[in-house]
DNA sequence: CAACAATGTATGCAGTGACAACAATGTTGT
DNA sequence: ACAACATTGTTGTCACTGCATACATTGTTG
């Protein structure tokens, strides 16, 4: 039967499952504890029992946020092939994508701010961050970047990172969108090249 | 003897005041009308007579920051001198500068969130835009960049942003600072240099 | 000096996160 | 099989918040 598929056993990922949801109709302030518990059909002091606090529940989403940032943008790079220009451009557009889509997550992610002890968020983001390194590292095997892979990558994650708030606050137009990407690439590629 | 500097006609200031030092020291989530009515020993419900709510606050707090912003990066400007290379550092650098330190505000100034009618909010912001326009403009004066300069600025202005959300996050040592910058201009000014 | 507007006060409401005592429901060791 | 236990959810409460309204005070002005 399982008439209820909550309820039961499945209320922590329910919990996360409707915050995702809610995040992304209201942004992080809108998020409510007790709403949540409320359209889960669930007292208001059931969340408790899976996350201690609000912001436990915040760390969490962020966490998986992470994971499913990194798993998109490998996505994108086993679809771009093997050239490091392409490569670079598909990482770039899904991680805007993904920025763009998910605005109030990945803002989340980023601003589980100095809170000092959110040691799985910052464990959760590596993976991404390796991945742009990787690109870096090959871009640079490849011949076609010089200079200090850290600092540039950091620089390039920089770059998409503000594209993305950019939109995401409505200070340019999101139909400019592709052509920034465009841009952005572009630029880079002509910035770090071999002299 | 006006013994009490507030409580008369001072309200107004007094709360953006002690509200921006709020913002400073805890963030926006942190800030509470009547902590700050608190403070300024004022009942809870007399701000309500400046700012109708919450909103209206942060919104005032938003409009002056880019007031202050524009102001730093004009001030910088003219400590560069006239040539372009050395002006655009100056300002990427006072641009990061005020982000770093005043972290929360510029949050608050860039996510005024796709609230529809903060046109006061959106025509503040409308300075610092100009200002890095015309920088952009001076360089292709200068011979020194090529392209759209709408785009090449966006994208520009989007890599300092990025860079100070990276800082900000905690994302990357604090240390790098200083290198990121000049990398940043370094690659940018190769980047969308004339062929 | 009386009418008026501006400013601040007092009180109450609904909503929230946190917390603790309790009940129900598995789970497990013997 | 059954008693002890742990997990999970419930209920009630507290302190806090933003918001709203009715009221008092004060300063200005006709």
């Amino acid at each position: 039967m399982t008439e209820r598929p909550y309820h039961h056993g499945q209320l922590r990922t329910a919990l996360l499952d409707a915050a995702e949801r809610s995040l992304r109709e209201g942004g992080e302030e809108q998020l409510s504890l007790r709403e949540l518990a409320r359209e889960l059909g669930v007292s208001h002091g059931a969340p408790r029992r899976h996350f201690p606090d609000r912001q436990a529940l915040l760390d969490a989403l962020a966490e998986t946020g992470f994971g499913r940032l990194d798993t998109q943008l490998r996505a994108a790079l086993t679809e771009a092939g093997d050239d490091f220009v392409p490569r670079l451009r598909a990482t770039v557009a899904a991680y805007i994508r993904f920025a763009t889509e998910d605005a109030a997550l990945l803002e989340l992610m980023f601003t589980s701010k100095h809170r000092p002890g959110a040691d799985r968020v910052a464990a959760a983001a590596g993976p991404a961050f390796t991945l742009m390194n990787d690109l870096i590292v090959q871009g640079q095997a490849a011949g076609e970047l010089a200079g200090d892979p850290e600092r540039i990558g950091i620089v390039l994650f920089a770059t998409m990172q503000g594209i993305a708030t950019l939109i995401n606050g409505d200070m340019v137009e999101p139909k400019l969108l592709d052509g920034l990407v465009e841009t952005a690439v572009e630029q880079f590629v002509r910035g770090a090249r071999p002299a």
